[in-house]
DNA sequence: CGGGCTCTTGACTCAGCTCAAGATTTGTGG
DNA sequence: CCACAAATCTTGAGCTGAGTCAAGAGCCCG
């Protein structure tokens, strides 16, 4: 572990659009990295992190370039993904509002990290995070907590490419969209799905086609709706649940 | 995070049989948690540590069970698999020596930990790690650590088990044997596979058959050979990595 | 309203699966 | 140390779920 001492100013982020609203603070939202903290050690985290906007598209972070910032999710929803030499691309994790992106372990960023669509995030600098997480180790239990989940939820994905079938693999994934657009512990039934067909493509491990016919297969059996602008609505969800 | 101050003695672990050898702690092993701690915290560390052997096939954490155990493997190989409801079965990591097994942030263990050969795992109680780390925070660093190495481990499988081909699985999984069992950056070209044909399979998200068939492709091929006891040479080295 | 994405669908292929039968290895008891 | 039963592994034959290739339809945005 090295500690850079040096300038924790808002500079040397990846490139991208600054937020001209410079009062929207990670830190104001209770989503953040710092929620184990006290107020005032939120407010001094606050005051060096850097908020940022990214379109569509826009990459975040590049895997194999130096990690020079950890960031969280503030609002839509980040693509995490890994590519082989020949360009086969698998999206080995989606971050919403909320979950944390890149790590303080590492020097370089170990997987590409791209907004899949209008995304804003805070940043702070890994070696700002190093030293003011030695004398506050509840920012080590927030990023151990934060990393713990990716962990079970990369275990969730593992038996899923590994072992389950097309149709099981689609139902999956919109019963996680679901859930994740619900309110608490009920799941949304009508959402827009984020991804493009090639994108859910990537993060299942089948081709576009095989997406496009199993979701053509869910409409046909009136397990799910679709209206213009990718809008699903579940019309049959305990056969949607049965399918996971 | 719910620190329960209780009893740290040596009991209530997984049922398996304690090392009669008492002497033999996990502090004494430079591939221990321990490794970012002083020598003094570390003895603190070692008297809270319990030593146990499993033998190949026995359980070490079972999944949805309550996690009272952080563990780290001595010696041996632990399988780290989920299930599905109809018996299908991922294994989404192999844990070797120095590698972390469990965690501290949940209340239930999220997967089954396996014993593959004769295995020894040092374990401490998560509520006393808890207490703990929390005055010695290298400790949350070396979990976090530990945790983000599986992490990024798991995200390399996911893109194995999303994109490779059958070869390109086994190929990746000898290399991955090869270097675990070389010195330093010089991978062993003569070791013993520790995983049967089915967890093999279990592992790359094939069927047996195809292990087995895979496994002949790379024989003919003169890649690799195999004496009996799973004892493999690779005898073609360029051409098994060029495959991965 | 037109050009470029994106998505769907069809026809065909094939990597990997299933089912089945033997062969080989391993573990155990005498 | 051998015998032999059980477990594990290999191989063949045929099948099938998902991939490939190709064409056309829908849809978004300037």
């Amino acid at each position: 572990m090295i500690h850079i001492t040096a300038n924790y100013s808002a500079t040397n982020y990846p490139a991208a659009v600054i937020n001209p609203d410079k009062r929207s603070k990670c830190a104001d939202k209770n989503i953040s990295l710092c929620a184990r903290l006290t107020s005032h050690q939120r407010d001094e985290m606050s005051a060096f992190s850097t908020f940022k906007k990214y379109s569509a598209g826009q990459l975040i972070f590049t895997e194999g370039k130096p990690s020079t910032h950890l960031g969280t999710v503030i609002s839509g929803i980040v693509k995490i993904y890994k590519l082989l030499d020949d360009g086969r691309q698998q999206i080995v994790a989606l971050a919403f509002p909320g979950d944390m992106l890149g790590n303080i372990m590492d020097a370089e960023y170990n997987y590409f990290a791209e907004a899949v669509d209008e995304t804003q995030v805070c940043l702070y600098q890994t070696s700002w995070i190093n030293s003011f997480a030695e004398n506050n180790s509840a920012l080590y239990l927030s990023i151990l907590d934060k990393t713990n989940r990716q962990l079970n939820k990369s275990h969730d994905w593992l038996l899923l490419l590994g072992r389950k079938t097309a149709k099981e693999k689609l139902a999956t994934f919109l019963m996680l969209l679901a859930v994740n657009d619900g309110d608490d512990a009920v799941p949304a039934l009508t959402f827009k799905v984020p991804l493009k067909r090639q994108e859910i493509a990537d993060f299942l491990g089948l081709t576009i086609e095989t997406i496009s016919r199993t979701f053509s297969n869910l409409k046909n059996k009136q397990v799910v709706r679709e209206q213009a602008g990718h809008i699903l609505t579940i019309t049959d969800y305990s056969t949607l649940k049965s399918m996971v």
